[in-house]
DNA sequence: GGTTGCCTACTACCGATGTCGTAGAACAAT
DNA sequence: ATTGTTCTACGACATCGGTAGTAGGCAACC
């Protein structure tokens, strides 16, 4: 556990998406979707990209017929989580508590995420008390 | 409103850090206190720091004497809020929730900050009572 | 009134990231 | 075989952020 934090640009982080969302993929079809989603590069760009990736060790790729296909090694929970440490490191000296509390000021939840969020909150307290 | 958000790095963070924590300083004072936290730089790069944050125009300087003193212009909560949109976006398309749940799941929080938490879930309640 | 010390301005350099172009392999179509 | 398409490999270049050195101004000190 506790991989040292593999830093991902905005573009990088872009690609990753793409494969997340839309599993295994080849270069040329990750650079489709992300013309799909406004984000247009040059396909050598998104080769660029995923290399860089596979360097860092999130991404893989096999070779299927003429083409590799990259997959993501790492989960968006995992990125998220890493980048949220980052987060309340950088702004907060690591207190996350300051930072959860802005976070639910600012942004606008729904009653049944409220809700989900209660049961959360009591699900910590068992967790606290044994 | 809504101006594009300012990059900001690590360093320059950490600057930022220093002087919402406290107040308006010196470069030197700045420099001191960042080396009592632990992070040794040179005098000259907390210049250029400055400097380029005064570029950005998040820090303003007036001169006191010989030396200018510097002060944070945005607040640390702004900052905050656009980096957690941010992450919001590049992960989830937008939807607060699942990041504010895996927040919850992955950091610790003493009994206090979950009652607080708990206080503030029931504002959020009244509020989209009304 | 030269030396010491602090301050700012300017310049530089490196690594990471975003972005491509070109070259050459492999295979398909003519 | 020649031409064309599609891939990968490799290199290039700009920008930004982190880090710092050097030069020149001014005040204080002895």
């Amino acid at each position: 556990m506790a991989k040292r934090p593999v830093e991902l640009g905005e573009a990088e982080l872009a690609v990753m998406r793409v494969l997340w969302d839309e599993g295994p993929l080849t270069v040329r079809d990750v650079m489709t979707r992300l013309h799909e989603r406004g984000r247009v590069v040059a396909y050598t760009t998104v080769l660029t990209f995923l290399t860089r990736l596979e360097q860092k060790g999130v991404v893989a790729s096999n070779k299927r017929d003429t083409a590799y296909v990259y997959r993501a090694r790492i989960t968006r929970q995992s990125v998220s989580a890493s980048r949220i440490r980052t987060l309340v490191d950088q702004l907060y000296d690591g207190a996350a508590a300051p930072m959860l509390l802005q976070l639910i000021e600012n942004e606008r939840f729904s009653l049944e995420e409220i809700a989900q969020l209660r049961k959360l909150i009591d699900d910590l307290d068992s967790r606290n008390e044994s």
